[in-house]
DNA sequence: GGGTAAATGAGGAACGTACCTCATGTCTAG
DNA sequence: CTAGACATGAGGTACGTTCCTCATTTACCC
């Protein structure tokens, strides 16, 4: 009745325990036809390893380290403190965690973070950073050393990371068309702005928004995207040449970071609330201008859901077990007022 | 430098090991001095107890009863099916579970399950049924047993259950308000539909989705509720109705549950993708849908969510731990064509 | 100050697994 | 046929905790 323990599978396959242990464990020293016994009596009695057991008694210590961009970011701020407070709880059961901060448009700093790694003292590492070849290679080398590595909130598709934790940005990007269309009315011109095109997350985002734009809404007009290159003065003088040049502009998605700058460029030139804004990431900033009726919609993904399934994919990693996807899988969320939480 | 042990608070609080155990686990027979001296040390250590290795020495049996609905609604299928997906993972670790089907509508048939339930097997209990004087009564006698209880997608807020977890309905109700009111341009009448009007959740967001209706879009109409009691017939004609007879509506909010014959119907009638249509719950039927365009927006809860959450908080109650509310926060989500994942 | 009850200590077994050693059994090549 | 390699068994200890027993100490009351 009880879940099978070690105990069952020997006597179930006829076995010895040691002998049991060593096929479970792939160590040496055992015939193939054993191996075969063993493994059949652990499917018959539906063995399943009891990982927290096997954890103590191994003295199982998972030893990750996040990097994450450093600076000012609202968003890079909210991952940080929800790593905090998953760190705090059961899910981070054994986890040893450390973060590194390295400059987010840095390539070269990225690189020497990434190089500075003890690979003989960690078992995991996540990853928040742009790619570039480099940096491809650096992640290359952790995992040559054993490390289990993904990537969070960016995705780093040619590296050699097991596994992507976030949006699917060309979704993110769609789903914010859909939702500038549809709020806007399907007519008129609408300003696409971001802190910097470089980012790959901006420009499947941008790609995303084109597409639907196209398709859904033919009669409206998407503007080439504006780079404000976290430039504050830069920010208040694209959105007062929108106020005094481009009346018909209906709409604004704002497709990266740097929403702050945005909104108070707004309410300066008397517009908040007036056009339909649309931007990413719910910060205290966003969630504050959604009550106040000045973003209409912000698109995000949960941040906490972020760093929990990352230490959980990391872990899962490092046992070779297998991923539970459905739970793994960061949504696209769209945030209202109404909706706020 | 590693996390401390009971070993490492009885040397720290000058005491034997029998000591601190008797202290941690609340057994009689220690002084309060030698309590306060015991918890000190744990407060200076920091200890945490290590709950795996407790559950494995203790032999700990999480003994849980879901309590749901029976009957074909895609919705109570898809909680089925996440039910079993998460008992399969992790997440069940220990945990022993069972199901009861009940009548949706039939509270004596409710109350008599949650009767028939034999306390002394088992820890906890999460129930989805409608609340009623009996089902509160039956709750307590539960509560009594000592058992922990909780709320799964409707709240049974007079009744003592531990926790709800689920949306706020009101919420959910504002949130489609919101949506309606913006996507179908501020103008024109709204027709609300429901099963039944007798389920506190469409009460609920029926008030919701009034709510921001008159404040925000005062220029729309919003419809009295049709109720449909689970008929399909009821429902075509419904909505024959509305093409024939109301040339004014361009929107339609689907409360509750029944969205397959709603579908059906607006095909039939040659409206579907026409109607501003925004419904609940995401499922097979309301996905595809929402694919074809014939659904605007779904307004949902992750299940499995739902589910993982609902095992977590038992547990947690079983164990007299804390929870990590952000962790169990069920969002209100809102599913366009492209956010469907 | 002695008796008694309560408080505490010391130690061990168990949970399911990992990992170690040492002894014994079995096969195979020369 | 036998040495040597390889395969297996037997048994122990450990992980951090619970829970048990039994002995010893301490505190308190008359």
């Amino acid at each position: 009745m009880n879940k099978p323990t070690v105990h069952d599978i020997a006597k179930e396959a006829g076995v010895s325990l040691a002998t049991v242990d060593r096929v479970l464990n792939a160590r040496p020293g055992v015939r193939e036809k054993t191996i075969a016994k063993v493994n059949a009596a652990v499917e018959r009695l539906g063995y399943v390893r009891d990982t927290y057991a096997a954890n103590l008694a191994r003295q199982r210590q998972y030893r990750f380290v996040f990097v994450l961009p450093e600076g000012p970011s609202q968003f890079t701020e909210t991952l940080r403190a929800a790593l905090q407070e998953a760190y705090a709880s059961q899910i981070a059961d054994r986890v040893v965690l450390r973060t590194v901060s390295v400059p987010a448009n840095d390539p070269h700093a990225i690189v020497r973070a990434l190089r500075a790694l003890d690979t003989d003292r960690l078992d995991g590492v996540a990853i928040m950073a742009p790619e570039t070849p480099q940096v491809r290679d650096a992640i290359a080398r952790l995992k040559e050393a054993g490390l289990a590595g993904v990537a969070v909130a960016t995705d780093l598709p040619n590296s050699k990371r097991d596994y992507f934790i976030g949006i699917n940005n060309l979704s993110a990007g769609r789903t914010a068309g859909l939702l500038m269309g549809r709020f806007a009315g399907g007519q008129g011109e609408v300003l696409v702005v971001t802190n910097s095109m470089r980012s790959r997350d901006s420009l499947e985002r941008r790609l995303g928004f084109d597409e639907v734009m196209k398709s859904d809404f033919p009669a409206m007009t998407v503007l080439p995207s504006i780079e404000t290159y976290d430039d504050p003065a830069r920010m208040a003088s694209v959105i007062a040449d929108v106020v005094e040049n481009r009346p018909g502009v209906v709409g604004l998605y704002s497709m990266g970071l740097g929403n702050a700058p945005l909104l108070d460029a707004l309410r300066e030139a008397g517009r908040a609330g007036d056009l339909v804004v649309i931007a990413h990431e719910l910060t205290p900033k966003t969630r504050e201008a959604l009550q106040r009726n000045e973003l209409a919609a912000v698109i995000t993904q949960n941040v906490g859901h972020l760093v929990r399934s990352a230490l959980r994919v990391l872990r899962a990693f490092c046992d070779e077990q297998s991923i539970f996807e459905a739970q793994e899988r960061i949504r696209i969320e769209i945030v209202l007022r109404e909706n706020l939480y």
